[in-house]
RNA sequence: GUCCCCAUCGUCUAGAGGCCUAGGACACCGCCCUUUCACGGCGAUAACACCGGUUCGAAUCCGGUUGGGGACGCCA
């Protein structure tokens, strides 16, 4: 053959391996982020694979949180879900392999004397390990099987040599072979165990970039030994780190670890979650706001940050904010109507929600603080006789009298109103404050609200001069 | 204890030897706008952890110190 030109390109492939134990939480939302993102970037493939082996923790129920927190977040995958419990017999049909070749042995060292080793080896201030006493050495006697012990396969780990890679986040990582001990590949009962599916899942799945948090960086080298006892291609690694909470502290499952889902009922939009998250360790120059699709088109592994982030809620509320400004008043009302509902508000007696969600825009944060400020564009406010004490002076109360009539034959438009409460104050000889701010105070129960003239367009005459009623 | 990782404004970050008397963003503070509160506009304060080395020149490269984090499971 005749060396060609062509380089042929290999498809991008990622994936997210979530283990279904508790709900999608935001550090495992990013890292779904930068792995989709990494494969939507590159027109390649984005697979979901569900790692399940540990019976007792994996439940359904987190299963679809996880779904759910990907859906939200708009990350749809590619292939998947798989999930690893699914493969048992591939994994059977591989320890067999290793097995047979050598790269694998029985153990028959229980765990209390695994224990008591550990130790040990702790007291002595060593490093815990497994000591290989059933790793089969050319001329060393092995013990005989220990009568009802049911033995565990250990991968035989290379002892000699370095592991390394060029972590794409992280650049070179080297490791002696002689901090890495042969670990469990299958429990007694014959379930595989986590370091060993992943291999033989990114081995199969064809995976070129694992993307993964950087708890991993110490599995790593195992995994890559694995691979290569395989004789499988090695990915490419990218550890992303970890994201602390708002006061610096690491996320647990104890200490702030929040859900995704959490973020949409406390009012914050999708994409403002997703700009956030995206921009937390990762930049593209002085850019902050970007679309999901902006954010596909410049993902890259060279711009991740290496160091941990804090989470900042302050920055994220900024984003949110921005987000609303921008979404249309129909799309918004659509997002707000469910808090309105929610809060218990006949929607049927107040203005059309889009118009409230274009007025309050503004001025709210979240979706859950434009609901609260939305309240009395569908419940009429009782009469606050101590705030209104503090607005309504002397001099302002024939004005408020007056202005009831005035509104009557007023062009019921946002102008035509303005209009017509400013001549009232000329009238009047009064300054703006004080005729807007007593009336602010019986049209809604408070002083904070948007422009007058735009809430009593909003309301409509009739309701308006019913809230202008002072007896 | 051993191994691994990390280190620029309070926070997220730009920065890949001279473009840096270190840029942007959030927050904070001040001023302007104003029908209240916001929005918006303008402006200010604020950082290269420390010590050595390499170099004509270092936030950027190397070594060490300190500090923080992670891993060391028949969890993932």
């Amino acid at each position: 053959m005749v060396a060609t030109n062509v380089t042929e390109v290999k498809e991008v492939r990622t994936r997210f391996a979530p283990s279904p134990t508790g709900f999608l939480h935001i550090g495992g939302g990013r890292t779904a982020l930068f792995a989709w993102a990494f494969a939507r970037r590159h027109k390649g493939k984005f697979i979901l694979r569900i790692e399940d082996t540990d019976v007792e923790r994996s439940t359904p129920e987190a299963v679809e949180a996880i779904l759910d927190g990907m859906k939200w977040l708009g990350l749809d995958y590619d292939e998947g879900p798989f999930f690893q419990m699914q493969r048992m017999d591939r994994y059977k049909q591989v320890i067999q392999f290793m097995l047979t070749a050598g790269t694998a042995y029985y153990c028959y060292t229980s765990p209390e004397e695994l224990d008591a080793l550990r130790e040990a080896q702790r007291a002595a201030g060593e490093k815990p390990r497994y000591d290989g006493r059933w790793r089969p050495q050319r001329g060393k006697p092995l013990p005989a099987p220990p009568a009802g012990q049911l033995p565990v396969v250990r991968f035989r780990n290379p002892s000699t040599g370095t592991v390394a890679w060029n972590d794409q986040v992280k650049g070179r990582i080297e490791i002696s072979n002689e901090e890495l001990d042969d670990f469990i590949i299958a429990r007694a009962d014959g379930t595989p165990t986590y370091n060993f599916c992943v291999c033989v899942d990114d081995w199969d799945m064809g995976i070129t970039h694992v993307i993964r948090g950087d708890d991993h960086v110490n599995n790593t080298p195992r995994q890559i030994n694995v691979l290569k006892a395989l004789g499988a291609e090695l990915p490419k690694y990218a550890h992303v780190s970890m994201i602390l909470g708002d006061d610096g502290q690491k996320l647990s499952k104890r200490h702030g670890a929040v859900s995704v889902m959490e973020y949409p009922a406390h009012g914050f939009l999708r994409d403002a979650v997703v700009n956030y998250l995206a921009r937390l360790g990762w930049s593209h120059g002085d850019a902050e706001i970007f679309s999901m699709d902006q954010f596909c088109e410049w993902f890259d592994l060279d711009h991740i940050t290496p160091s941990a982030a804090q989470f900042n809620t302050e920055k994220l509320k900024w984003l949110n904010h921005d987000y609303i400004k921008r979404t249309s008043a129909v799309a918004l009302g659509d997002m707000l109507r469910p808090f309105l509902i929610e809060a218990g508000l006949d929607l049927s007696m107040g203005p059309q929600v889009a118009k409230v969600a274009e007025l309050l825009k503004e001025r709210s944060v979240t979706l859950v603080e434009m609901a609260a400020a939305a309240h009395y564009f569908y419940v009429r406010p009782g009469l606050n006789k101590e705030l209104l004490a503090t607005h309504l002076t002397d001099a302002a109360t024939p004005a408020i009298a007056e202005i009831k009539t005035v509104l009557r034959t007023t062009r019921w438009t946002k102008a035509d109103i303005g209009a017509a409460v400013k001549a009232q104050v000329a009238k009047h000889g009064l300054k703006m404050p004080q005729l807007m701010m007593p009336l602010r105070v019986l049209m809604t129960g408070q002083t904070q609200t948007p422009a007058l003239d735009a809430i009593m367009e909003t309301l409509g005459l009739d309701e308006t001069i019913s809230r202008l009623q002072i007896d």
